[in-house]
DNA sequence: ACACAATCAACAAGCTTTGTTGACTACCTC
DNA sequence: GAGGTAGTCAACAAAGCTTGTTGATTGTGT
């Protein structure tokens, strides 16, 4: 994710308004790598900020995703986490602390589909996200 | 997925018993390659058992996937989908027309944590699940 | 400064999934 | 086969996450 002013450059260039909140979202996202729920990033604006709604944080990190500076990752069925990642990285999920980690994987070729077609024909791939599960090293001393 | 009569002997060989409701949802994923939701196996199930609950089918899902005879996919943040294909494989998912299609893919290697730190010390790897995104035959013609 | 478009906070509702309840039913043992 | 027990049944309701709506407010470009 780029800085909060490049980022604030960035809503402006698409007509979005960067206000006090918004600019609050951005700096709560900035460096950070532990996947956030909406709610985790709420509570850290509220720190700072205690009057801003989850409406408000929702409609920033949609924002951010929407102008693919943010990636909503779907690990479990429960709350979207938000990726302020961009690089090309996929998902390691622990199944006892259940973190999130970034990890480089290699890039899986897309064979066949299961009835036996080939996908050569008319089949486009735009993205590939892998989440690998299993138990991290902190978990497994 | 087995049979129908093959999923009776394993709920029964589980100490679960085998309701004329499980026993119709087991027909209604039976052979189903489209991933329904709860939902849409529900309405399956109705269409010959009408008073069957939401709630009855979701407890005969959850049962056989903690069986391990169907998979749980979270393709976008809605309703889960049912895969009672439980050889190894993976997803494409359609932007045009939000089909889950079965797909064979090359298994990818986990190459490291994206912080640098090599994963081959106290890492431990289960299940590896990948979901391709784009346009597929159909949408693109 | 002004006008306009867009966001704000608060409330409430939507959607998916699970908890709870008393009645009922399948299964095991005899 | 019959009875007892454990587990399931359907209906209701509620939990968790996310989005719609509202009138008031605010930022932005001119």
């Amino acid at each position: 994710m780029r800085t909060p002013d490049d980022l604030t450059a960035l809503f402006r260039a698409n007509q979005l308004k960067v206000t006090p909140q918004r600019l609050a979202v951005f700096e709560a996202l900035h460096g950070d790598d532990t996947h956030p729920t909406a709610e985790v990033v709420h509570a850290r604006v509220r720190e700072r900020m205690p009057t801003v709604s989850l409406r408000t944080v929702y409609q920033a990190l949609n924002d951010l995703v929407d102008l693919g500076e943010v990636r909503a990752v779907s690990v479990d069925n429960g709350a979207v986490r938000f990726d302020p990642n961009n690089s090309g990285h996929d998902h390691f999920v622990c199944r006892d602390c259940g973190r999130v980690s970034d990890v480089t994987a290699s890039r899986p070729r897309l064979v066949a589909a299961t009835g036996g077609e080939v996908l050569d024909e008319g089949y486009t791939v735009d993205t590939s996200e892998i989440i690998f599960r299993g138990r991290c090293a902190a978990c497994n001393a």
